[in-house]
DNA sequence: GGATCCTCCCAAACCGCTTTGAATTACAAC
DNA sequence: GTTGTAATTCAAAGCGGTTTGGGAGGATCC
């Protein structure tokens, strides 16, 4: 069913029933009416190819999700396009997922933007010494970062939350509480959230003239065991951490698991906070959160993400647009003053 | 660039042009390797919507992933695409995905399909009255379901894991270590495989003579709150459960979450087996794991779902084809003898 | 009454590729 | 020298839409 049979059964030219469809001025409103009963009752619905073809628009926005060395598949990558998701279906475009290992993340995106298939692209996860931007605008495709790309902050359009700040505050909240023997475990950190996740770490405690300690520096994909792991040698090391901070509750999970195990309570004999990335399959809510946490909603930022590209950046692509996520610290049963005999 | 540009650039026909770079055997070794280099030397990447319209294959297969009421994203969705999409790179296809709630799952299938988006599709969470094979038999697309629909096992083609064997075995198992309250946190019972589960773990017990109590049984989303809330209240109940037989290591994180707390060790006071999707997220590996599980990898599932849409179904998509996951049943940490004064 | 302006509709070109059917050339066979 | 055959190459016709540039007919204005 196309538009010339389409067009041949209301007796009309092929101009006219696209017009009429397409919502365009020059159809008188009784001819539309006939065409769309007429579209409806034989069940029409337009080519998309042939109207890609036409117009040289996709409707289409490209991601690129890498798996990592490991294999991992990060649950925030899904999070943040379930809510990409929803706003494409609201603005009409569709999602072409390209699942790849972290070596082809380079060749999907000049895939997708040589061969037209996306009018522009999510860039995600961006890493210290990325250089998808150069790609992507040799090839001359629009494009979204979420996150940053050190050294681009100005000259891209990005969406990212104030990871530094984040980790700085929940940092300084633990100093307040008087720990000081504070272990990070980070994600990996040649991404450039970890990166400034650390930063933030750091500046809080130089800023009270303490020192970092690389034995409670960690950095990894974010899995449960990772957190296990973690905790349990560093627990059992010579100079046990009074508090975690965590980069992800996958990992904090895993962190609970070992202090329960040890017969220590959270929150009292240790405490933990947690960057939660708000996934739908781990809440941490209520008056009273299990974790004390930095909050910021991936799946809303993949909302926000969607809609920018979509809004501002596809009519304007040479105007960079920055969002800024503050991330909520929020107060739960995980942290507790520190009764460390110092 | 396009094809008419290369081929004067060649002073070839588009004809010949084309036929060199998809490898027909018409053209001479020599002309063909002439318009390679050239192609490659001015960059020429032919449009992927002129190609499908002209060859009508979109070359692309859609997913629809719903998200429940509850706006969870089940991160199960995320691991088996994880796994198609390798296949997807492989064989030359793209996958487009919509995330949409769940009430306008039918309609985006009816869009991927009647606007020709997609040459097939995979239904995901099939439910006990799903009607979506209709719609795509009506609309004349074929379709391979993760998972079974009810009275459709024969006559369409699906790839599944034997829920109802792995959870009687897992139920067997909990019964010869002496369990007697054994409690079963499944997924909503309104998809397939949760209330094939249910069956399993039903059976297992009527099996010897036992009967179910609706007290240990509940449904929800398999969030980690939920296997905690529900451990609690069971645990604190008037006749608590010995053991717990959970459907996703997330909720199973829950649960254990809870034990640890109350100061019971699981394995010793409390048993868990959990499905096992081998999220990678959520490793639960080792010679000695930390959960008892029934496991069955969905990333192959992904990966093998996609092989077979590509392979089998779309060259002849009247022959179903069926292909059973048998799921590993693997004792790890959580379990151990009943140890209650019965 | 004629020029001007809308309103509504149409024929045809175009998007960039694949594919059909035929033409050209070269060479061997008769 | 004609014919048959295989090897190459090409012009043109789609694929199914959108969009350009008119054109017919009626209303409006001098």
């Amino acid at each position: 069913m196309n538009l010339k049979q389409l067009s041949e059964a209301l007796s009309l030219s092929q101009t006219t029933v696209s017009r009429a469809l397409n919502g365009y001025p020059e159809v008188s409103a009784e001819t539309r009416k006939r065409v769309v009963e007429m579209a409806r009752k034989i069940g029409y619905a337009p080519n998309s190819q042939a109207r890609k073809l036409a117009t040289g628009r996709a409707m289409a926005i490209g991601h690129v999700i890498p798996v990592s060395q490991h294999e991992m598949m990060n649950p925030v990558f899904m999070e943040f396009i379930a809510g990409a998701g929803e706003a494409y279906s609201r603005l009409g475009y569709d999602m072409v997922l390209k699942v790849v290992p972290d070596a082809q993340v380079e060749g999907a995106y000049r895939e997708l933007a040589s061969l037209k298939k996306a009018d522009a692209v999510i860039v995600h996860g961006p890493r210290i010494h990325d250089t998808r931007h150069e790609i992507l605008d040799t090839l001359g495709v629009p494009f979204l970062i979420h996150g940053r790309i050190p050294g681009q902050e100005e000259a891209r359009s990005w969406i990212d939350m104030n990871n530094a700040h984040a980790f700085e505050r929940a940092t300084d909240l633990l100093l307040d509480l008087g720990h000081r023997r504070i272990a990070l475990l980070n994600g990996l950190e040649d991404m450039d959230f970890a990166a400034r996740r650390r930063r933030g770490f750091e500046k809080a405690l130089t800023n009270r003239g303490l020192s970092t300690d690389p034995a409670l520096m960690r950095q990894a994909d974010m899995t449960e065991p990772y957190g296990a792991e973690s905790a349990l040698d560093m627990l059992d090391g010579a100079n046990p951490p009074t508090a975690f901070l965590v980069s992800s509750m996958i990992s904090a999970l895993g962190v609970a698991r070992v202090i329960s195990q040890k017969g220590l309570q959270i929150g009292r004999d240790v405490s933990v906070i947690t960057h939660d990335d708000a996934l739908s399959f781990l809440p941490n809510g209520g008056d009273d959160p299990i974790f004390t946490c930095t909050r910021s909603s991936v799946r809303y930022a993949g909302q926000r993400a969607a809609e920018l590209l979509i809004e501002q950046i596809l009519p304007n692509p040479d105007v960079p647009v920055h969002e800024y996520l503050e991330a909520e610290l929020i107060i739960g049963q995980s942290t507790g003053p520190c009764h460390a005999t110092a």
